[in-house]
DNA sequence: TATGTTTATTCGTCTAGGCGAATAAACACT
DNA sequence: AGTGTTTATTCGCCTAGACGAATAAACATA
């Protein structure tokens, strides 16, 4: 399969979808992502494998998390899709209001964000404990 | 379902992308989409189909003929979609061996080709009468 | 070792959507 | 009416992929 086929195929689910969205925001944490889409936690993670099979997502465990980021944003057929979608999810629903929860969940002390880029986050607002159960 | 979502379901196979790289470079009739993909005919009547629900092709009538073009490609989430996968298909197969066959079929006296874009094409190549089976 | 947290996988189930063969439908032309 | 061209749909079949429940696995920490 090639590899403009493959990304297609990525972006056909409306959670991958609402998840490509969030990490557009930076890298986050699977349980960050859990709890902004309301989804189970075997479906979040099944999108977030098949996110990785496209190519389109990369992960990096640390302690008994995994954090996921977009990958290589910056070249290629990656860096512009990821510019359309980034002014695709803009003005549509569900992203928007995926967004704006994520930002409270930050500001409320979620997981982590790293390299925030579309929302602004106060330094004491990060820990590296959840609140969340 | 939203538009983003229609859309993305829309490229997620290897025959749509290939028939919207094809739209690209004009409007152009069923026949010589055919033609271009080396499918069955009910194979891309279907897809041309799928396209229309997803909203991103349009059709005219034409005698017996349908002719296909691509959906407003001026404006909103479109026009930076198109833009996307104009460059997107550029450097990639089967795409460009696509484009190059739909050249040469409309120098051979395909159907029709209304607005080429990105292909020169002399007005004497243009007839109203195909000169396949 | 025992417990809790987070993530991945398996299982069974279901639906969307892929395919070609065959048929139907729309239209042109004689 | 009859024939040919082009497009759409139906049929039966099959696979990919969606889902939650349950379980397993990876890791931290008491």
């Amino acid at each position: 399969m090639n590899e403009l086929e493959r990304f297609s195929k990525g972006l056909a689910d409306i959670n991958r979808l609402r998840i490509l969205n969030l990490l557009l925001r930076g890298e986050l944490c699977g349980c960050d992502i859990q709890y902004v889409l309301e989804a189970s936690q075997p479906n979040v993670s099944r999108h977030l494998q098949y996110l990785k099979n496209s190519g389109l997502v990369q992960d990096r465990r640390e302690g008994c998390r995994v954090f996921y980021r977009l990958t290589d944003t910056r070249t290629g057929t990656r860096k512009l899709l990821f510019e359309f979608l980034q002014l695709a999810f803009k003005n549509e629903e569900p992203f928007r209001s995926d967004a704006k929860k994520l930002k409270e969940a930050v500001n409320d002390g979620a997981c982590t964000l790293s390299e925030i880029t579309d929302i602004t986050v106060s330094s004491t607002s990060r820990s590296t404990q959840p609140v969340r159960t």
